[in-house]
DNA sequence: TAAAATTAAATTGTGTACAACTTAATTATA
DNA sequence: TATAATTAAGTTGTACACAATTTAATTTTA
């Protein structure tokens, strides 16, 4: 077998389906002016909303070089504020706006929507997301059940 | 179940994964001096030396706008020539150099590497493999056997 | 065969990613 | 308790990734 040839690698494929499944959110997250970074932090805060920028990028896997600039852009579309912890004025702390808050509904169905445009039945997604998962928790990503 | 929850993604486990294989594949490629995707242009031309840039962006998926910086930083590094084809003058061809050649030796135990720093056996290796062309296939990115 | 359509690269602009560094606030420790 | 160490954001620089556009070469077709 031909150790180097792209057929043969395991992390090609994941490279390719990874951006692949990023260009299929494309058009659904458009109507929400979302990208599918910024379509995950706001993810987050419908999970629980005021949480310091450390803890988003510590759930997203993400450092403050890419957070602070993608959090301001969600900021500067009116979805998002910021104030610092007064326990620790060293936090940002991130929380929703109404119109963020608002944008959940129209976030809803997304999901259903993604399984759709993937061509994956019920089965097939459950899965893969049980596949993923794994791998996610054999590479360290999550530690936890609750993540 | 909450459709919205992080933990419910599908696609948030490919993200991170994929993240993370790139990062771990880092500190292999640096010695070599390439990131993951000018890898990725090496082990085309490694497979098949003297293509066009069109069918390199087919095979990764990757249009002009990535790949002409990307090969133009490999061929100031040494590793890659161009040439037009004189056939179609729209083409540019894309060749290997000695140096660019004489690093697939240097490149050869690199998947067992990644496997290693992966912490994957073999036959994790392949299922996982297997799951992933197969999503690739079903996704349309491997259009047939070769690829 | 001249004009229109298509194609391959290159270019421009926006948005991630992340390493490395800076700054300011907090915590640990001598 | 002053100093050192640590921590959270922010900043800078490099490198993708891709949409949209431009340019030049080739192919179609009227």
């Amino acid at each position: 077998m031909e150790a180097l040839h792209l057929s043969n690698q395991l992390c090609f494929p994941f490279y390719a389906v990874s951006k692949e499944i990023t260009k299929r959110y494309r058009p659904l997250l458009e109507p929400l002016h979302l990208t599918y970074p910024q379509y995950l932090v706001m993810l987050v805060l419908w999970e629980t909303d005021q949480v310091s920028l450390k803890t988003i990028g510590k759930r997203l896997h993400l450092d403050s070089g890419t957070l602070t600039p993608l959090v301001n852009k969600l900021i500067s579309q009116g979805y998002l504020e910021k104030a610092r912890n007064p326990q620790d004025e060293r936090q940002l702390v991130v929380q929703l706006t109404g119109e963020g808050r608002a944008l959940q509904k129209q976030a809803e169905s997304i999901p259903e929507q993604l399984a759709e445009v993937l061509g994956l039945n019920e089965n097939e997604y459950f899965a893969y997301q049980r596949m993923l998962t794994d791998l996610s928790i054999k590479l360290g990503l999550t530690d936890d059940a609750t993540c």
